[in-house]
DNA sequence: TATGTTGTCGCAAACCTTTGCAACAACTGG
DNA sequence: CCAGTTGTTGCAAAGGTTTGCGACAACATA
């Protein structure tokens, strides 16, 4: 039996019903390789099944997610899926400038989910973590930028708008 | 001069104005106890100015995060804003059942953000950090209420379903 | 003070996401 | 196999937030 299958199992034991829409949103995000965007697997399952309705993509995608089929990216305030693989879980760094997510091992935040337990009786909800931030890449070519303007009269609002 | 002062010179310094809408929705959270919603701030800043339009409101306090005036906590899917209060800044920890936030000192964030820099020169954006969870009332009356169900047999999908 | 530049505002419309509701479908017990 | 219960769907509408745009206002410069 497929972890898939598994969590399908695990659906229906939890008194929620094994329907044709959940299957092929299923399908859908575990064909996907990374994390797709809602539109996206709405779109895949049109093709398949062109009633299926943007509400029934968001509401299934929230129950797999609380169900832990799938994990929750929030990328530049939209959210993506990805199948939840057993074993070899992790959570996401988003960079803010390039929107890429980068894979971060829960080993990095066990560390601080048992202080914050420890010192505030809080369960942080680690399951669906994601920091946003700037990656290497996006560090890198703002300091670029940075020399290539004249830094002592470089127009200050535009060194503040830019994203980078 | 206060810090307040301060921020709002550092705007203008920036190549931002000094706008009286930007002026008033300042003293506004300024004034509150602790972080606002929104639409709380909007009808305070009517109250003095009624033409004032939400998506001014919303795109000041954007700016004034940006700059560092006002710290953004994002509480049940909704945008709170609160003065950043220099020399005691603090993170925030939300509870996903009762939506209270509570602070959460940057000193626990300080190892968390070193090994993301040093592993993988990712820069997280911890200046607007938010962890969600569990708080210690909820995780408390969680368990109990798993006392009273009897555990055994208790309905799965209502178990599963329970927010808290 | 007059003028030019450019940031900002209000408005309306769009965006992504959630929700209320009535019709429907999946499972349960008889 | 039938009826009853309850979870689920599609639709439409609402929710909170962002964005495009022309008119306007803040600042700088002369």
């Amino acid at each position: 039996m497929t972890s898939q299958e598994q969590s399908l199992q695990q659906l229906q034991s939890l008194g929620y019903r094994l329907t044709p829409q959940r299957l092929l949103v299923l399908a859908i995000v575990a064909g996907g390789d990374g994390h797709m965007g809602v539109d996206e697997i709405h779109r895949q399952a049109r093709a398949a099944y062109p009633y299926l309705d943007l509400a029934t993509v968001y509401r299934t995608l929230r129950l797999f997610k609380q169900v832990g089929v799938v994990t929750e990216v929030d990328i530049d305030n939209r959210l993506h899926y990805e199948l939840t693989a057993p074993g070899e879980k992790h959570h996401h760094m988003v960079c803010r400038a390039c929107h890429r997510a980068i894979n971060l091992s829960p080993h990095y935040l066990e560390a601080f989910r048992d202080t914050l337990l420890r010192e505030f009786d809080f369960e942080p909800d680690i399951a669906h973590f994601t920091v946003s931030g700037h990656c290497r890449g996006c560090r890198e070519m703002a300091a670029v930028n940075d020399k290539d303007n004249n830094p002592m009269a470089a127009e200050p609002a535009d060194a503040a708008k830019r994203d980078c």
